[in-house]
DNA sequence: TCTTTTGTTAACGTTAGGTTAAACATAATT
DNA sequence: AATTATGTTTAACCTAACGTTAACAAAAGA
């Protein structure tokens, strides 16, 4: 078995800090992939898929928090690493709120980081590891493409879904006749768990069970006080 | 609604930074247990569930790094933040190593350590794979499933039961053809054991008992003065 | 008999959820 | 830069679900 190094997206203006960045880890077999702006971040990452991003915040034209956002549209596990000026306070937080999973404060020690993406890429294994790779589902009679958004019925002409629908129904998905927590898609979409959160959601079941009417042998259950179901009575 | 909080290990010498951020972290609604030592930390790690533990490294006799290795013998997976004193790179490096998720500088940032927390309980937010056996059981001709709370007589449509009518059939399933106290059940189910949350147990046995009467083999008997015994007569 | 415990039903108050529409935010287009 | 399209949150209103309590009846134990 081929142990496949894994992949790092890099997003780093400074042409000198990044490419020493990007050869120190080359060192320790992580393949890197180099951005030098926020753009061009943006369109290496939706052309192949990372284990980790590793963002620059202060970047001309687009910073770090504006392509984390975008990112996690796009990917709402992989796991994303701010490099903070200095221990500004602000950006710490903001970085938190669009889903960050560390920060690191510059300058700072190489190992460290060494440590923090080993930290990273482990936690990231214990996680159910195939859930994350499955985007692919049949629903009754619909079939959702979890990777590019959309919903067809009967094979006809896809339903374009917006992140948070395809986000929602992807988790009700991969829980398919089974409970699937308000807690869980809260914190897993949302990112937060609090009362409007929470009413959103609910506007969202409601958008979803539009979408499912066509098919009446797929519905969404509520379980009061736990969660919902994605009920598919096969006949 | 009975959200439960996260609950927090705590394991910090100094009283007075201890009981600081143990009442900050209880304001922002988490269960927070304070040990002012590796020893008592380890013990009362062994006496419950942890979604968290935050050591300090600095500690006499038994040191963070000791504490977090002995823990990760016994659980391989609760998140392990560390509070080092100053930036010193040794230490948050050996925390690492023996599998921490996290550290902080002290003095560090108390909305900081929020977002961390909520980060990392984020990401650990991936499904309890709850092991469905616990919670499904035969009851004569009924099943009942206790995770999606609904019971099914001879496979039919399933009955959806409400939060406590689920307990508490559930509590009278695990002790099936054998007594179970009244006392158990309030204890457990209503937290509170007396005469108003009695009478309301009793209520929910009239409920169970109306659910069950299509299977004449299945009764909910009454032990005066002691509690209820679910009988399945198999002939 | 008389007291305590249990059985049962109905009424009530509270909270969670369903739904729609408006407000707000952001991205895309002109 | 201004406008339009799209996505998301917030507000509002309504219904359903749930749990508690009260009231009265029946049974059990002393």
């Amino acid at each position: 078995m081929e142990e496949q190094n894994k992949k790092i997206l890099l997003v780093e203006d400074d042409p000198n800090f990044g490419t020493v960045l990007k050869d120190y880890l080359m060192m320790n077999d992580y393949d890197v992939v180099h951005a030098k702006n926020g753009m061009e971040g943006f369109e290496k990452f939706k052309k192949d898929d990372y284990d980790l991003c590793i963002l620059d915040v202060m970047m001309p034209y687009k910073d770090g928090f504006t392509l984390a956002k975008e990112i996690r549209e796009k990917n709402t596990d992989v796991p994303i690493v701010f490099l903070t000026a200095k221990a500004m306070k602000e950006d710490v937080l903001k970085g938190y709120k669009v889903g960050a999973d560390d920060y690191l404060n510059k300058p700072f020690d190489s190992e460290v980081l060494l440590m923090k993406i080993k930290a990273i890429m482990q936690r990231k294994a214990t996680d159910t590891v195939a859930d994350s790779k499955q985007f692919e589902f049949k629903i009754g009679r619909f079939d959702l493409n979890s990777k590019l958004r959309f919903l067809k019925f009967d094979g006809g002409e896809p339903t374009k879904l917006s992140p948070k629908e395809n986000e929602l129904l992807r988790l009700l998905a991969l829980h398919e006749n089974d409970l699937m927590p308000r807690e869980l898609a809260l914190t897993k979409i949302w990112r937060d768990d609090n009362y409007f959160t929470s009413r959103s959601m609910d506007v969202y079941i409601a958008k979803l069970r539009k979408y499912l009417k066509p098919d009446p042998n797929v519905e969404i259950l509520n379980i009061h006080g736990e969660g919902f179901r994605l009920v598919i009575n096969n006949q």
